[in-house]
RNA sequence: GGCCCGUUCGUCUAGGGGUUAGGACGCAGGAUUUUCAUUCCUGUAACACGGGUUCGAUUCCCGUACGGGCUACCA
């Protein structure tokens, strides 16, 4: 049987960088077992819908290569694969589970049962309590039948049988078990006639087939019941592996990474910018902030698994081939800012200078320059072991793309004698005229030039940085002078001598 | 509170009954580069605690502590 597995998030606003590791994780399978990579979208939840987070989800897909073979927006013959699209298909099931025996209707609100709960604090809808609640368990079955008849508003709720063990053999952490005598009566049905989760997801896994559940720790808990609802429907032999993930913990103090870390600790926790309602809700993501989405994969692979070795970078094909869910870590891992850049700055290392200048052509753009593709290579080639992120090719290197805007001063004056000053004049002279514009000829003939005026390289490098970056820090100075091409190359040092 | 999961350098982790407990990020120092960065080298630093089991436990078992998750007609 071909392994089959999906990426089930929902559609609640931006996705959380976890959700991605889901993804991946998921992805890696897939792709290792020769499976099946599905996108389902798991929007049962009316309230809580909120509008483009599914094109968000799809986006961050796309942008991180993590490409579904089905699901939304991806094709697929086991649809549809949004939730809200296959409402009459979970109502068949519930109600199939109720005939089985193993569900049942009840009548109670949510507001007579959040009283109870108020009022009781560890009140639980379960075996103990539901005889005396108001469902059909407790009612005659003349007088569920005459209030379903009557259009009164119900749910319809697992009926957990107590006094036995529940098994799961979770791939990651190995046997867990659930005493059943625990678990509460959940909702499988809403009064709206939408599912809960626990429904939704047990019968779409068993109807696209879904051979391995791979998912967030959270989930734990609620296993127990899944595997209940598997066996209530008769489909315990086709039941799905379990794998539950660990969290990804906020970069100090306690507790799981939350989307308001973002602001908090200077960093995306998210893949893409969102645009909330307010600027409260709005969040920057690691690709705006200039990150490459390779370097984010790879980042978030190792967050949480090592196939063991020493190697740190891997592609997503080694990945793929090294990928292996009983590598997975149990424990939380701490979100580590420092390591994602650090991958980013290897990944913008390693990266072609025509990837690069495809990336830094729009940053360029948004600044008002225009510069030709050649141009933004070698742009990409002088910057590229310097930079960080993206923004900073035009940001710490804006004096490859204008003129030069503030100058290291003090340097300056360190440096700029009288004789340098005559030296300079008849220096921008010869360079004017100098016809083997390239690096290593311009340096030699410098070089030659200063020595026989009596200078050396400390006395005039320097200035010849400072006119051409206006900082010390930066590229070769005559891989810069090439770059920016004999006029402008002029232009700056006479713009220098003025100063 | 109840149930469940977890715990190796500051962080991500490898390892696993007998190891100098390995790597990476970070940090510190050095070399190269007349800048910065890159690169390279060196250093720093860990098996939560207490009991077992064992000739021997960081590794296995049980507790404790600490951390986390769940406990909705949310996912």
């Amino acid at each position: 049987m071909s392994v089959r597995v999906r990426f089930a998030p929902s559609p609640t606003g931006a996705l959380h960088i976890g959700g991605v590791r889901t993804a991946l994780y998921n992805y890696l399978f897939a792709r290792q077992q020769g499976g099946t990579f599905i996108l389902r979208i798991e929007d049962t939840d009316q309230t809580r819908y909120v509008p483009g987070a599914e094109q968000y989800i799809i986006d961050t897909l796309k942008w991180v290569g993590l490409l579904p073979d089905e699901g939304v927006g991806f094709g697929g013959d086991k649809g549809p694969y949004r939730q809200s699209d296959r409402k009459e298909i979970y109502q068949r099931y519930a109600h199939e589970l109720v005939q089985r025996g193993h569900a049942y209707y009840a009548f109670d609100s949510a507001e007579t049962l959040e009283k109870r709960r108020e009022a009781e604090e560890n009140f639980t809808y379960n075996h103990l309590t539901r005889q005396a609640l108001d469902n059909s368990l407790s009612l005659s079955s003349e007088e569920t039948d005459k209030r379903l008849k009557a259009g009164e508003p119900f749910v319809i709720r697992l009926k957990v049988m107590p006094g036995r063990p529940i098994h799961i053999n979770d791939l990651i952490r190995g046997e867990v078990v659930f005493q059943s005598s625990e678990l509460d009566d959940k909702v499988l049905l809403k009064a709206d006639g939408m599912p809960t989760y626990h429904l939704a997801n047990i019968v779409d896994d068993h109807l696209m087939e879904i051979t391995h559940v791979i998912r967030g720790e959270e989930w734990l808990p609620s296993t127990a019941h899944h595997v209940l609802l598997y066996e209530g429907f008769g489909w315990t032999d086709t039941m799905p592996r379990f794998s539950h993930l660990p969290l990804i913990l906020k970069p100090v103090g306690n507790g799981k990474l939350s989307k308001r870390d973002g602001a908090k600790f200077g960093m995306p926790v998210f893949p893409l910018e969102w645009n909330g309602a307010t600027p409260e809700e709005s969040f920057s993501g690691f690709r705006d902030t200039g990150f490459l989405p390779e370097a984010v994969i790879n980042f978030l692979a190792l967050l949480g698994w090592h196939p063991g070795g020493e190697q740190e970078i891997f592609s997503i094909d080694e990945l793929v081939q090294a990928f292996s869910v009983d590598h997975i870590s149990k424990g939380g891992a701490r979100f580590d800012y420092e390591k994602a850049k650090w991958f980013n700055q290897k990944y913008i290392q390693a990266a072609d200078n025509a990837v690069l200048a495809s990336y830094i052509g729009p940053l360029a753009a948004a600044k008002g320059y225009n510069p030709s593709e050649d141009y933004l290579q070698q742009v990409a080639a002088l910057m590229k072991e310097r930079v960080t992120f993206l923004p900073d090719f035009v940001e710490t290197g804006y004096y490859l793309f204008e003129p030069v805007r503030e100058y290291d001063r003090e340097t300056f004056q360190k440096k700029w004698t009288p004789a340098v000053a005559d030296f300079f004049a008849e220096l921008i002279k010869m360079v004017a005229t100098f016809d083997h514009f390239n690096a290593a000829a311009l340096e030699e003939a410098v070089k030659h030039f200063m020595q026989e005026k009596g200078f050396k390289p400390g006395d005039v490098l320097p200035l010849l940085r400072i006119a051409l970056a206006g900082t010390m820090k930066g590229p070769a100075v005559f891989d810069m002078a090439v770059a920016l091409g004999r006029e402008e190359t002029v232009r700056r040092l006479e713009a220098l001598t003025r100063l």
